[in-house]
RNA sequence: GCCUAUGUAGCUCAGUGGUAGAGCACUUCCUUGGUAAGGAAGAGGUCGCGGGUUCAACUCCCGCCAUCGGCUCCA
């Protein structure tokens, strides 16, 4: 007998080699149907797999992510079995579970291809396996014999991984005539598995290597009830509802023009307001943390970026110089301020009195992005960093790092932005000639960061190898309508450009010192930020936001003189607004002549403004992002109050 | 840059080797105290761009541009 330890502490005795479904019966039928795989000392197994000796184990359902990765994986390998019967000769790269779903990796051989239109045909073959009921079974394998059995099928890419894996860890699973070399866990059988939907397909490096073949990604995503199923496909279009270039559209906030260039966003005059509003937004928060303004020229000296450092990395990838009737001479478009703002600090002799020297820029760059990975307003060519360079004593850095990690919490909390994650991005000591700047100073600037992190609570991740390539980083990204993740705020400690532009300051020792250099942007670009923003409010800005003219319905005679008053507050944070104070039936007028064009609309009066501001939006004003706001008296108030500081919300 | 798909009216989309269609939106008028109201008339398209094949190309072929979903990249 063995005991078992379950998650409430409590012990239970055991035969010797019991597997989690057989302790699953024991408590519970119900139990038993729901558990997908179980935690054993930490690690998740398959709920087939024999219990030998004394073990804490917590029997995992749908809820826990291990088990719907468990889920997911053996959804995987169900798709892969699948591809294996209707395209004989089809060779396997990876195929794991991901955040949601899962995809495979496949090789379906010369002149194949796998379309969408041959997804109904994988989903019912899939469909087909389910219903046999299939065990999968878990075999562990010496090196040799594995690399025996993938190379008769010719399935080298298998045999590339094998040969990477330490003999004596190396396992199996098997459903049918299907066996793939795989860590696990894995469902009993292929039965728990009762939806299933092949989502999409695109080309995938192998290895995520872009000079090794490039193998077929079929996306999935599988449900043990088809109800779930049926949701999740309901959410997905949903979100596409809240796409920042659908909306983007329809509210008249930017647009692209195929003659002006790709990823070369054009900010309409409503897109303007709304990111103007933002820029005055930070400007207003700079001010009160001591940041200067400056402004720089859109082009530099080649000189300028050869002495950065960015030349010699991104130079044959970028937009080329610009070039003047004077020969040899060479002008870049700028692709990042850095080296402006190295200049102006240059510009003067500095004392240790004047720093930290906090310089701001709303500086517009261009990077030549690769035309593949061009999308909406998270990733063009041409965009405007809500930029600023810190330039400290050693001393002073991580203090100044604090502030500005405190300047964008009040973002984010200003702006409800509640479910970021913060990275930490660090070098990859395997790939060292990938960053310039000595160890020394490496490893200043990442302690620098990861103790201001401790020191600030937050929860942050690390990532090797996600430097920048003169220093470390703090990320902070955040999920668009898709779940994708974007990179916004970004703090990065640099001791390496300060030594490349030679810049100094007296300290109190009438000695030469070298600054360090702190670069922030906490919205990272205002075009990323916005379509950020649009996608977490579907369009429904905070009034005080408003990117468009705002016009104020009274319901009735007696709001009159209340919307005006409100009309007056408006201006005075410069929000256009107007009164129709025509006070007759409210619904009506909008619907027949003035929804489309009223981008703002505020309804004004008790009870009354509510059953108005209902009607509109059955029309289907909210939908369009038009209609903000029915409301009392009270709640105007109160918004045109935060509206008049908005960083006073998040204290 | 690579793989897949797409590009027709303001929007969503149908369509065929023989001079271009629907719904919604838009304009004018009529009806109607409304909850995405009804009727009549009207306007709106070098069918992404450039070549080629053909008596004839929106349609077939080639190239380019842009865009969707991914990969790689992301100062």
């Amino acid at each position: 007998m063995i005991k078992i330890t379950f998650p409430d502490a409590s012990v239970r005795e055991y035969e010797k080699g019991v597997t989690g479904l057989e302790i699953a019966q024991s408590i519970s039928q119900r139990l038993a149907q729901e558990v997908l795989a179980v935690n054993v000392n930490g690690e998740t197994w398959d709920l087939t797999r024999r219990i030998e000796q004394d073990a804490s184990v917590n029997l995992l359902k749908w809820d826990d992510d291990e088990a719907k990765h468990a889920y997911w994986h053996s959804s995987a390998h169900l798709m892969a079995e699948a591809l294996q019967e209707l395209y004989p000769g089809i060779k396997f790269g990876i195929g794991p579970a991901i955040e949601n779903g899962f995809y495979y990796d496949v090789d379906p051989g010369e002149g194949v291809t796998i379309k969408e239109a041959d997804f109904p045909a994988i989903e019912k073959k899939m469909m087909e396996l389910i219903a046999a009921k299939e065990e999968i079974q878990r075999q562990s394998i010496s090196k040799n014999d594995a690399v025996r059995m993938f190379s008769e099928r010719d399935e080298h890419y298998k045999v590339e991984l094998i040969s990477e894996l330490e003999d004596g860890t190396i396992t199996t699973y098997t459903q049918g005539c299907f066996t793939d070399l795989c860590r696990g866990p894995h469902l009993p059988n292929t039965s728990y598995i009762r939806a299933v939907k092949v989502l999409s397909s695109a080309g995938a490096y192998w290895r995520g290597d872009e000079k090794r073949p490039q193998l077929t990604r079929l996306y999935g995503i599988t449900f043990p009830k088809k109800k779930m199923l049926d949701e999740y496909l309901v959410m997905l279009e949903e979100a596409k509802k809240r796409d920042h270039r659908k909306i983007g559209k329809e509210l008249q906030l930017f647009a692209f023009s195929q003659t002006v260039g790709a990823g070369l966003p054009l900010w309409l005059p409503k897109g303007t307001q709304l990111r103007m509003r933002l820029e005055d937004f930070l400007k207003k928060i700079q001010r009160e943390f001591d940041y200067e303004q400056v402004i720089t020229p859109h082009i530099g000296h080649k000189q300028l970026y050869v002495t950065s450092g960015h030349y010699a990395k991104y130079g044959k990838d970028s937009f080329q110089p610009i070039h003047t009737p004077e020969e040899g001479e060479e002008f870049l478009l700028k692709p990042m301020n850095c080296p402006h703002h190295c200049e102006i600090y240059k510009a003067f002799p500095r004392s240790y009195k004047e720093l930290p020297l906090r310089l701001a820029e709303f500086g517009t760059v261009y990077r030549y992005e690769q035309s593949g990975e061009l999308h909406g307003l998270t990733r063009v060519r041409g965009f405007t960093q809500d930029d600023a360079h810190i330039f400290c004593t050693p001393d002073q850095v991580k203090e100044e790092f604090l502030k500005v990690v405190d300047i964008i919490f009040i973002i984010f909390k200003a702006l409800d932005f509640e479910n970021f994650e913060a990275q930490i991005s660090l070098r990859d000591p395997n790939n060292s000639e990938k960053y310039i700047g000595s160890d020394e100073n490496w490893e200043r600037a990442e302690r620098a960061i990861v103790e201001a992190c401790e020191e600030k609570g937050l929860k942050a991740k690390v990532e090797l190898g996600e430097a920048a390539f003169y220093g470390p980083k703090l990320d902070f990204m955040v999920k668009d309508a898709l779940g994708r993740r974007w990179q916004l705020g970004t703090i990065q400690v640099d001791y390496n450009l300060p030594e490349r532009f030679e810049l100094e300051y007296t300290g109190a020792d009438n000695q030469k010192h070298r600054p360090v250099m702190i670069h922030r942007a906490p919205f990272g670009s205002m075009e990323r930020f916005v379509a950020v923003l649009i996608e977490h409010t579907a369009g429904k800005f905070p009034l005080w936001l408003a990117p468009t003219q705002a016009v104020i319905l009274p319901v009735s005679e007696k709001f009159n003189e209340y919307a005006y008053s409100v009309v007056k507050e408006l201006k005075k944070f410069d929000i256009r607004a107007e009164v129709d104070d025509r006070n007759e039936k409210v619904g009506r007028k909008i619907r027949d002549n003035e929804l489309k064009r009223i981008p703002y609309l505020l309804i004004v009066g008790e009870k009354e403004a509510e059953d108005e501001a209902v009607s509109v939006r059955k029309q289907g004003g909210e939908d369009k992002g038009m209609v903000k706001l029915c409301t009392f008296a009270e709640e105007i108030s109160r918004e045109v109050e935060e509206m008049m500081n908005p960083a006073l919300k998040s204290n």
